[in-house]
DNA sequence: CGACACATGTAACACGTTACATGATTTG
DNA sequence: CAAATCATGTAACGTGTTACATGTGTCG
């Protein structure tokens, strides 16, 4: 529900078109989210039907502003109010490990270091971004960048604890 | 795609029914992930379409082996193969962030403050269940919580994180 | 017998996403 | 004038997810 909250809450601060919404969703998220504006679009058409917001009809000039109603800006503090999601969402990347161990006739070692590679290639372009970031103009474009570099650290700590894991567990079937 | 790929991947063991499948599954994810049954046969029913896996018709005892095919197979050597999405995900939590950020009139601090503490609580159940876990049986469980610790780590890290600059760019309206 | 696990499946809906069609306005 | 940007929207599809309906077998 990421699109459909931030939307509502862009709408929050003042009333606006779909095309401006996704320009400024993309410009808040350092276009590290590009977003399709057909999507913003949808997201509105949902949100209207769930009378979260009311845009006036476009019969005059072709162009609808679209405002947040009271039980969107109830609905927006109920998601500003509560944490996201308590229980871990599905993860392939853990998955995909998972059930690759499971099946035990995979090379499971190989995924996990291609795994490795590519997730530190990005964080070393994240971390070239974050060093050329104004800390006073950029300050969202930075924390985004710390939440993806932080996530990906995290990744490869992982991967890394799940090699060691199985190599503590593998020494069987050689001398 | 990650219950596709993971029954998939089950598949590629052994022929199995849907039912059983759904039991396997929550055991390899330590039943951190629960798999709605009807799920599964949904998730069949579309892997059968896309000719990656194929079942006998039920009319003889009504319980349907479900196999992989070659081509399931080549689909999941190639999941396997590939590391998981270049591109970073939405993330809920940071989108929430920023967008309350950019509104200006939204108490950041407060949001950051009521995800850490939710998220230090995870951590703290999810150490505690891997203090009791048995390192040489529950591998693959333990694995998942280390994967889920070190994400709930790097969310404390990135909240402080965040805090923290957000408090070195506001000094201003006070003395 | 009654509860529980085994077993299958459909219908409906959620959000996310892309491709496509269409037109007005601005600017080089 | 041509290209880019502004602007709106629909159609279609993907996965994930839940609720519901249905029946068999087994064990206490």
């Amino acid at each position: 529900m990421s699109v459909r909250h931030g939307l509502l809450a862009l709408l929050a601060g003042e009333p606006a078109h779909g095309y401006g919404l996704k320009s400024d969703f993309e410009r808040i998220t350092g276009s590290a989210w590009p977003l399709n504006v057909g999507q913003v679009y949808t997201t509105l058409a949902r949100l209207e039907r769930d009378g979260l917001v009311t845009a006036g009809d476009a019969a005059d000039d072709s162009s609808r502003t679209w405002r947040i109603t009271r039980d969107g800006r109830a609905e927006l503090a109920a998601w500003y109010g509560s944490p996201v999601d308590d229980r871990p969402a599905r993860d392939e990347l853990a998955i995909k490990v998972l059930v690759a161990i499971a099946a035990g006739s995979v090379d499971v070692t190989r995924i996990l270091q291609a795994q490795r590679k590519a997730t530190v290639e990005r964080l070393q372009e994240w971390t070239r971004s974050k060093r050329q970031a104004d800390p006073e103009h950029d300050l969202a474009f930075l924390l985004l960048l710390d939440a993806l570099i932080l996530k990906a650290e995290a990744e490869v700590k992982w991967l890394d604890l799940c090699e060691e894991r199985l190599r503590r567990r593998k020494p069987r079937g050689r001398a």
